[in-house]
DNA sequence: CATGAATGAGCTTTCATTCAT
DNA sequence: AATGAATGAAAGCTCATTCAT
């Protein structure tokens, strides 16, 4: 059981990761600062420092929340599926899907993980992510199923995942991309790179 | 003519742009500050005030100067190629180049573009800027002549641009990339993907 | 009889005293709070308001504690000796010797009163403190006495104590001394001083 | 020859230890801060961050600034006078006029005394300080001169300066002290004590 | 052209205190 | 009797910018 006291914090703590979000992405991460998240979340701003050790802390788990929730909803489509192609479009379609269902999410990720930086100054985006490279597991798992099933043909697995993946965020950056029409590009030209 | 003064002024400029690149670079773009600039340039940041209309302006200009450079560098590589096959080679080639020859400014660039937002608050990368659709314009023109020629098969030139430029710019952020053996392999796959 | 009730607030206002007086030793009276009162406490900040109406009052009771703690001890020393001599040497050697045994709890003290303000901003060390006075009142009298029966020769009084009382605080701040030696050397002197 | 610019900096650092100082006497150490310090000068706060690199620095520098004052003025008093008597009656004399005429200066030293800590917590009243320890230093030496010139009898050199200091520091603590008889008194008893 | 002095706003963090439970 | 949640104020510090020189 959970205590009622503990549900209380949890729920604020989310509420602030999620005013934390909507912040960021309105403003950038560069401009973030616990006031405004704090005016957003309509509390104080020690309330804030009250349930997260500090501004770090609360970046970190506001990105924790988001690859989570990225990973589960791409994890969740994928899982089903049978054959490694399959899994493959499936991989595909929905981490596109994601980028336009929810676009925050994803624009606030992509914020902190190119702007945020350890104490030591290392971007994180240098950094091996427990959940961002969940991801790339995931899909390297695929290419090597297909492959090892020989539904696949022969190619540098770690070559074609980061070019699969650089297809997939390059898209949210190109405005004048149909997403649609991108993603069922994009699945037409990796078949026929991986066939 | 150019008047000596505005001789100076320019290699100030320069000079202060230089600066912060590399501060951008070691301390990301979200911490950097006029003060920490000045140090790098060794001048006071009240000079930095003095040659730009304030901190966006020399963000901008550093923007512009960063674009310019990779510009020059791979419309330089691709320019003198003949065949479209051989200019998407050495696009691909000049590009994955680039980044390791040019490492800090590259990285400088994605700092800037992913955090720098207008003063409406409108992300950088959500904009269209001259000096970056020149590299889109210039691949997607190369793929468009490649299938005028017959050269390269049918495809939609404008997702296809968009993998190839997600693939490059990926390479930057997986660390175990092997960037002579991602060009290569970059390259065999999109030959394959617009053959 | 005590209740049960104000037994435990007893016990808690003394557990919160010996913390105050741990941390304040620990990090100076002017870095300490509450909240690291309470920590050292292992109990939560909340209850230190509950059991003193604020933070001044509990830094009172913890000075008073201190005072009591050290009169008892300098007092219950020299009671027993007979003549003022005796009593003299007692009172020196007692009072020396207390801030070698009760380190902790001397340090405290000089904390506090050399940094603790009234409300209107009055130096506690400006103010008559009763405890604090009680031992200069104690001496003054031993050397009153000393001089009604003619052991002691004719000096003020006031002054002499004042001099005896510094020369006993001094020690501490002087991390070369040896006690031992200190404290007989001090006596030799007074005894010189006196006779 | 002094820069007008540097002329400035120097008035201005001045203009803010003097601040600190009179601030520090009113409220207390443990209540200062750089705001109330800002107020007290009618400068910004900012201007107190440029003019010294944190609030350590300032008070550090607001002790030397007092320490200084204090030996110039002592020192001043003792170093015309010839022989070892002489000197200690001198020293004594001006260390307690230098309390009387500089009362806030000497408050604000022991405030500052009693209260700093090291960036590790550790009391300023138990390291040694340069310009403490040459007071300390100045009045070793004469009691020394005057046992090896036989003027002074036999003793703890270290045991009897300790004596003294403190009994000089506690006459600031007794409210009822009058500085002149105390004077006189100390000087008897001291030179009892020596001779 | 260049500097150093100066300001005011903003940030992160900590604190004393209150209150519902 | 005791806790944890919450607030508002204040702290030290850094910043972008201006200005006199």
């Amino acid at each position: 059981m959970v205590s009622k006291q503990s549900f209380i914090t949890e729920a604020r703590r989310e509420q602030i990761i999620k005013a934390a979000i909507d912040v960021i992405c309105e403003i950038g991460y560069a401009n973030v600062s616990l006031p405004q998240i704090a005016k957003k979340a309509n509390i104080s701003t020690g309330l804030i420092s009250y349930h997260f050790s500090g501004k770090d802390d609360l970046i970190n788990h506001t990105l924790m929340y988001l690859s989570q929730q990225e990973w589960s909803y791409i994890s969740g489509k994928v899982g089903p599926k049978q054959t490694p192609t399959e899994k493959l479009i499936a991989f595909i379609e929905a981490s596109i899907a994601y980028q336009v269902t929810h676009q925050v999410n994803n624009m606030a990720l992509v914020e902190i993980v190119f702007n945020a930086r350890t104490p030591e100054r290392v971007p994180y985006y240098k950094i091996e992510d427990n959940e961002k490279d969940a991801l790339y597991e995931l899909l390297e798992e695929i290419l090597c199923k297909g492959q090892e099933s020989k539904e696949f043909c022969v190619f540098n697995p770690e070559v074609a995942s980061t070019i699969i993946k650089g297809a997939i965020s390059e898209s949210m950056l190109n405005s004048k991309v149909n997403f649609e029409e991108y993603s069922e590009e994009l699945i037409k030209i990796v078949l026929k790179m991986v066939k």
